[in-house]
RNA sequence: GCCGCAUUCGUCUAGAGGCCCAGGACACCGCCCUCUCAAGGCGGAGAUCACCGGUUCGAAUCCGGUAUGCGGUACCA
């Protein structure tokens, strides 16, 4: 039997890391196994869905490097696979349908109850110590006392009959779980009284119709298992595999949400992750490999992905470490590549100034490709880009006169320091103006004068940077050019020079 | 309340009866490197394996109970 998974999200929110964490180890099971991953929308939530978080959750899967073998259409390409629709707003015919034989088999029945009876039920269970549940009332409706209900305007439910007895299931990750059908809460509603199918049965009806062999999904669907198996035997199928992967939980070890952490994927690319970074941490939150290598491309981790070692206690989505394995997979990144990824992060920080109304040139890949190997090492994320290099690219920098005085330093002792840092750099920019032939000579002049060779070369970085936290100060010299590198010492000292007045 | 699941350093985890008075990684601290920031190297601190009982010559690992946490309990998904 070959292995067919998938994942189901729905379009009510932008794709949250918990269902990329889901989807990322349907997906690496299937790979491992040489399965059939799917991708299907439930938008059966009307009120709540809209194409744009439908968009966002196709182009997250996309960038995270996820893609599906059947499924929703992708990118102008046609939906693909043998049993579509993949969505399940098109599918209504057929929930219909199967409803009408759970019907005819008396394995479902139309409830008549108002909200207000229902509520009532749940105060009086409340009020009597007793778990929620439906009392069955209409459960075994004559035909008169249906056409009654019905004359009465009242538009039915249909519930599906759960009866008695003990669920019991193998979850690949949690081992036997036995559930008592009492604790299910009665009958359960399957088609709303506008005719739209519920959650638990139109998940059911699809995993049928697609052939889905394992259900990996999270641990808050562990409790709904039962239903999900009882649906699958009314409806003479199969009953899947069950996996039920750890819950991926806030700092305060609740169940991850947007009201305590960040949740949605694209906000995590908007901040400059990358997806070979996302991917490792998502993987590695619920999973390991069983050694001591962290590190992993998606295909390394499809070749060792093992879902019977998924563990089973929940994993706080620790932010710090992803910030690292960020910064390892942005080392690993090629020139070009890093290149290309940071510009439009450059670019976006330079267009707010420019917006502000200052003066900037707008970077090009080559503007940015001789930079690599001093940005290289410090990128956590790739919108560090900004405040690493910006003052290459705007007009003037704005200095904090502050900044521009060394601790042991007065505001005249800084500009005469500056003043003569000027004229060294000068003097060798006649020649060549290299990294390797500044050093020397700076150094040179702080020893003649007698001060920290830190101290002078903080005061030219701040004033030819506007930062105390710079790639290396001969470096961006270098970088910033001759002529301009001038024009700031300058300007630096004349803020100074003004101070000192 | 009821049902279910879980419980190893702050965090992610290794561990499937002796290899573990518990290993790795992130974070933290110190040192080295160093013009700042990083990166890197070296070292350190950090877990009575939730607790109590049991099984066993021997338990983080097996069993039972307790506690705590989380999840579920909708005409949400």
């Amino acid at each position: 039997m070959t292995v067919r998974v998938r994942i189901a999200p729905s379009p009510t929110g932008p794709l949250h890391i918990g269902t990329a964490r889901t989807a990322l180890f349907n997906y690496l099971f299937a790979r491992r196994e040489g399965g059939t991953f799917i991708l299907r929308m439930e938008d059966t939530d009307v009120a709540r869905s809209t194409i744009e978080y439908e968009k966002d959750i196709l182009d997250s899967l996309h960038w995270l490097g996820i893609d599906w073998d059947e499924g929703l259409e992708v990118a102008g390409m046609p939906a693909k696979g043998p049993y579509g629709p993949y969505r399940q707003m098109q599918r209504l015919d057929r929930y219909a349908a199967v409803a009408q034989t759970l019907l005819a088999e008396d394995k479902a029945y139309y409830c008549y109850c108002t909200q207000e009876e229902l509520a009532a039920d749940r105060m009086a269970q409340q009020a009597a110590h007793q778990p929620p549940h439906y009392v069955g009332r209409c459960a075994h409706l004559t035909p008169e006392e249906q056409r009654a209900k019905k004359a009465q305007g009242r538009k039915p439910v249909i519930r599906f009959r759960v009866g008695e007895g003990v669920v019991a299931f193998d979850d690949i990750v949690r081992g036997r779980v036995e559930i008592d059908t009492t604790a299910l809460g009665g009958d359960l509603i399957i088609v709303r009284s506008d005719g739209t199918p519920l959650y638990h049965f139109s998940v059911c009806v699809d995993d049928v119709d697609m052939a889905i062999t394992h259900v990996i999904r999270g641990e808050d669907h562990l409790s709904n298992t039962p239903k999900h198996i009882l649906l699958f035997r009314a409806l003479g199928a199969e009953v899947p595999q069950f996996a039920h992967l750890p819950l991926i939980l806030n700092p305060d070890r609740t169940k991850m949400s947007k009201r305590k952490s960040q949740t949605a994927v694209a906000d995590y690319r908007a901040q400059g992750f990358i997806p070979e970074a996302f991917v490792n941490f998502l993987a590695l939150l619920g999973w390991s490999s069983g050694t001591e290598e962290e590190i992993f491309t998606l295909d390394e981790l499809a070749q060792r992905f093992e879902l019977s070692s998924v563990h089973s206690a929940g994993a706080v989505f620790d932010r710090e470490r992803l910030e690292w394995l960020n910064g390892q997979w942005i080392r690993k990144l090629s020139d070009e590549e890093l290149v290309e990824r940071c510009l439009p992060f450059l670019m976006h920080d330079l267009e707010k100034v420019r917006d502000e109304g200052g003066v900037v040139h707008m970077p090009t890949t080559e503007d940015l490709r001789p930079l690599v190997p001093i940005i290289r090492e410090r990128l956590p994320m790739l919108a560090a880009i900004g405040p690493l290099v910006d003052f290459l690219f705007v007009e003037e920098v704005t200095v904090e006169p502050d900044m521009l005085i060394p601790k042991r330093w007065d505001a005249a002792a800084a500009a005469d320091a500056l003043k003569a840092a000027r004229g060294v750099i000068a003097k060798v920019g006649e020649v060549s103006f290299e990294a390797d032939e500044l050093e020397a000579p700076l150094r040179a002049l702080a020893e003649e004068r007698g001060w920290k060779a830190g101290d002078l070369f903080m005061a030219i970085r701040v004033a030819v940077t506007g930062r105390t936290a710079t790639p290396p100060l001969f470096d961006t010299l270098v970088a910033l050019g001759y002529e301009r590198s001038l024009q700031r010492l300058d300007a630096a000292r004349e803020t100074l020079d003004a101070l000192a007045a």
